[in-house]
DNA sequence: TCAAAAGTGTTCTCTCTACACCCATGT
DNA sequence: ACATGGGTGTAGAGAGAACACTTTTGA
């Protein structure tokens, strides 16, 4: 179980009241999730998953080790898209209360309890988004997790504080991204048909693109490879599989490559 | 003078290496502007206005306070556009050789040699960008200003740590963001002719805008109203002054509307 | 009457959309 | 053969760019 390297004794190690969350993407079956942790305390709180920054590393390293942690993945596509800075943001009487109601001595409840002097203020937050294909992660929990799971967008439960706030406007961020960055590769397998590509469109803008335009529109970019045909056994003509160019001998990641 | 309201002896008051940076637009006579006090030091030290976080404070209150205080005008407007965090966002050996040099016993001098285990710390910063009517503003030093003057962005000085970079990315984040959210006319006087306007555009995108198009374009928005004629003397066909649509009767500012 | 600059209209092109048709596949 | 769904082409609508022309103003 990997820890979520939060403040201990040596809580100098990490910059104060300054935290990230990340709303993780996934896509399958025509409909996106996000990644879920639940928390430990009994009575069904859901949080983003997140974690503090280290002296020595940046902000964005430390959106990668706190994701990697999480999904067992490395070389996730990531992009900070807004820091949320309410005052309203402190978990101080929330956690105590939590705390009374969780008195047995589970790991992570009494580290909770060791470090709520520190967890107990008020916190601003940079938010990530990350898009992950679904079918490579294997969510991880960390100590104040019971569980982590996909949730689709329509179906998630309720969140903490302000952290469905946090999903919308990482929504809104995906949204004005995914064209112009051409990131939409990273939520899908290495290769996938013009179908799987456009009901994924359909998914993150909720809106149905025609078929042939959007084909069109796609392979007008460039930058996708056409490789072999996809037999399904349907009873009908089989569709192409395609493939994010890459560039040249490059062994990179469709992100890197932007 | 006003103060930058930075630590104290009760430096609890704010967050800890955690800033905030601001980049405050301008435009006159075809350029844009930005607002760039000189540090105190000796040997031309310019660094963007900004500030910190105080705990009863929301980050946009605290860079709106930030700006009051420069500029002397209120409701100003404001995007966050991104968090600088990397790892070399350290100003301690910088500010102790800086120190060293400029022993004098200056205000602000004094000020920054008492809190340099504060000031000294990694910091990470949130930039905001912001508009303003350059001739509302009576630009105003704090402390640690030797002066406050407006320079246009082709010859901006020789900024410290990142600050050249951060400007950079907020003129990214204001060309992304004009057109979209109609913001431009908080860099304009209440009236304005539609060169003024066109003016302004080619200024941010630095590029032509055919001027028969672009007045069809800006006018089809439908957010203008033509006012009276405005006449120059010029032996030319006088052009009409326009103001943003105020709606019904809201004696607000433009970005008060969206 | 003229130059300068503002206002306005027209055409051309390019893109996006909608509709149509053809092709491959397994029953 | 036939139903199903994928690939492709074409005509129409709309947005944007280029060009032209008219109007106003003060010298």
């Amino acid at each position: 179980m990997p820890d979520i390297h939060p403040p201990t004794d040596r809580s100098s190690e990490y910059i104060k009241q300054l935290s990230i969350d990340c709303v993780v993407f996934g896509y399958r079956d025509g409909k996106l999730y996000v990644l879920v942790p639940e928390l430990i305390f009994r009575g069904n709180y859901y949080g983003l998953p997140g974690g503090f920054i280290r002296q020595s590393e940046s902000i964005d390293d430390a959106a990668r080790r706190i994701l990697e942690g999480r999904t067992g993945i490395t070389n996730i596509y990531l992009e900070q898209f807004r820091v949320f800075g309410g005052t309203e943001r402190n978990n101080r009487k929330a956690l105590e209360r939590l705390l009374a109601l969780n008195t047995e001595g589970d790991g992570g409840i009494d580290w909770m309890r060791n470090n709520l002097h520190w967890l107990g203020e008020r916190f601003v937050s940079i938010g990530y988004y990350a898009l992950v294909d679904m079918h490579m992660v294997m969510p991880v929990k960390t100590k104040i997790d019971a569980s982590v799971n996909w949730y689709p967008l329509d179906e998630l439960p309720p969140m903490i504080m302000d952290h469905g706030e946090i999903i919308g406007e990482a929504l809104r961020s995906l949204r004005r991204d995914l064209d112009e960055k051409l990131i939409a590769f990273n939520l899908l397998p290495e290769k996938f048909t013009m179908k799987e590509l456009r009901l994924l469109y359909e998914a993150v803008y909720d809106r149905p693109f025609a078929r042939n335009n959007f084909q069109k529109k796609i392979l007008d970019l460039g930058v996708l490879e056409r490789l072999e045909k996809k037999y399904t056994g349907a009873s009908n003509r089989a569709p192409y599989l395609y493939r994010f160019q890459r560039i040249d001998t490059a062994p990179a990641s469709p992100h890197q490559l932007l």
